[in-house]
Parts: C-alpha cells; structure tokens; sequence
DNA sequence: GTCTTTGCAAAGAGTTTGCACCTTC
DNA sequence: GAAGGTGCAAACTCTTTGCAAAGAC
C-alpha cells in the first residue's frame, strides 16, 4: 500500500534518472489499487491529484519502473495489462469469471506444479504472477 | 490441425448464423497454426487465401467464433492475444524466456494446485489455458 | 549550467462502427 | 424474400514520438 519511498528513489537515482513530483504520484497511483491497477485507472488516479500530469508522462513513467523493476507487469488474462509495485515473494491472484473479484494468494499452491512441469517437461517454471480463473465461493452457491 | 467441419458449422447454424465462404476462410486460417495464433497471423493467412477479405470481417468472425466457444482467446503474457481451435481436454503452454520456444502441456500439472487452491482458498479454479513462463532445458545450459 | 523530464501536439497502430450491397437459407 | 454477412471508409481508442520549455541536481 504505501510505497517505500527510499527504494524507488534510491534504484532511479542509481539508475541515473530524476526523481520528480510526477514520477512520486505515478507510483502512488499504482500503489493506490491494493492489487492490479490498469493504465487507464493508474492515470484517472493522477488525474485526481494533478490535472496537469500528462499521458504521455504516465505511460513514460511506467515503462521506467517496469524497467527498473519497481513495478510489475501482469495480464489479467483479457488482454488488459495491468501494473502492481514490486513485491520480495511471489505470488499469484484469483479472479472470479462470475463477480470479478480478486484475491491473492501466494505460491505455495504452485510448488507441486512446478516441480511435476520440472521433472515431466524438463523445464523451469518461472512465473511470478499468475491470474487464475475459475469461481468464488460465494457465486457458486 | 484440421478443423472438424461438421461441427463449426453446426454450432454457427445452432446459434442462427450463416456460414460463409469468408468464416471458413478465417478458421482454417486459425487452424493453420498449430499452436497460439496471433490476430495480425491469422489475418495474414486469410489474405494469401483472399486478398479481398476485409479486416473488420476476420475481427468479426473470430469474435464470433470465441463468444460461440469454437475458438479460444488466450494471452501468451505480453498482452498480445492469440486465438486457437477449441478442444476437448484443457492444455497449457510453456513459454521460454530466452529462446521464445513453445510447448504444450496436459492438464494433469495443474491438478495439484487446482486441489490446493480449492481447499485453501474455497475457489474453483477453472482454467483452459495457462501461459507459464521459464526457461527450457537447452536453454538453461 | 548541464542533462533529464515534462507537457503539448501530432502521428501511428490496432480495433470498432455505420451503411449500402451482396449472400445464405 | 428476409435475415444476416461483407467490404469499404471513417471514426475511435490506445500508445508512441519530436520538440521546446521547465525542472532536478
């Protein structure tokens, strides 16, 4: 939820990049959304904060942290892609086909997937952020 | 690889829709690519069949095709879209990082953590086609 | 003061829609 | 013959790029 702001500062200026005020609201845009938050509501958000922050500005600034490695991108399945702050420990989401809501759950329920695809397939599954879909408790009753 | 007649042409008719020259077109075109088959491809293909095909008409006719369950509509991670022939047992794909390979799964994987899920989260998960990303075997030496 | 970043505007790619004509049944 | 499909063109959305002014350091 709140970004930890030392670290992005740190990894930008590392990088050799400024930190600016709009690059401070992009992230907390995408801080803002507890789970997936797609471009067009990372923008509304900064919007809300600063009318004068630009597209342009916000999809720069997202293809920079994505490239730092501050924020994560993932796919929602539909072709959407979404963005969510980096994060130490993998982990993965839920999304009902029937409410759309969304849960996270963390990768202890993958570990026997990935290591039946290791043995089977010969191949090392690396995939940090899956998007699950299936049905909630609630809608199935 | 070869798409069973009978039935596309059955589900359209069932659903109160024509079948034409063009649609035919447009399956084979899907059908041609033994695995994930990208928009722009499939229109690509239809072309060297039909250059008076139009775009609009294939994105008709696979949005057709997906809604009446003859097609499916994956996402191989990027956000690019790929659509593939529906069938019967549910697959996976693995997708190297490196060398871009592709290969397709079974389902009996993801038993396992579809299991886990279900009892630790009460969510059924119900998913015809996961993109997993990793490394293959050649690539990992 | 230098070098990066920003806002603006314009261009580009991908996708959708309206409509007159054509095809399937 | 009626209902639905097609091609064409235009519109629309989403994303990227060039450039002069503003901002970070």
């Amino acid at each position: 939820m709140t970004h930890n702001q030392l670290r992005w500062e740190q990894t930008l200026w590392a990088a050799g990049h400024r930190v600016t005020r709009q690059r401070a609201l992009i992230l907390e845009a995408i801080c803002a959304g507890n789970g997936h938050t797609p471009f067009g509501e990372i923008y509304a958000r900064v919007q809300q904060s600063d009318r004068t922050v630009d597209r342009s500005t916000v999809y720069r600034a997202v293809r920079l942290f994505v490239d730092l490695g501050v924020v994560v991108a993932a796919d929602t399945g539909d072709g959407e892609i979404c963005y969510e702050v980096a994060r130490l420990a993998p982990h993965h989401h839920l999304v009902c086909r029937h409410c759309g809501g969304e849960w996270e759950i963390g990768d202890q329920a993958m570990h026997a997937m990935i290591a039946e695809v290791a043995t089977h397939h010969d191949f090392q599954v690396d995939t940090d952020h899956l998007v699950l879909f299936g049905q909630c408790a609630s809608c199935r009753h």
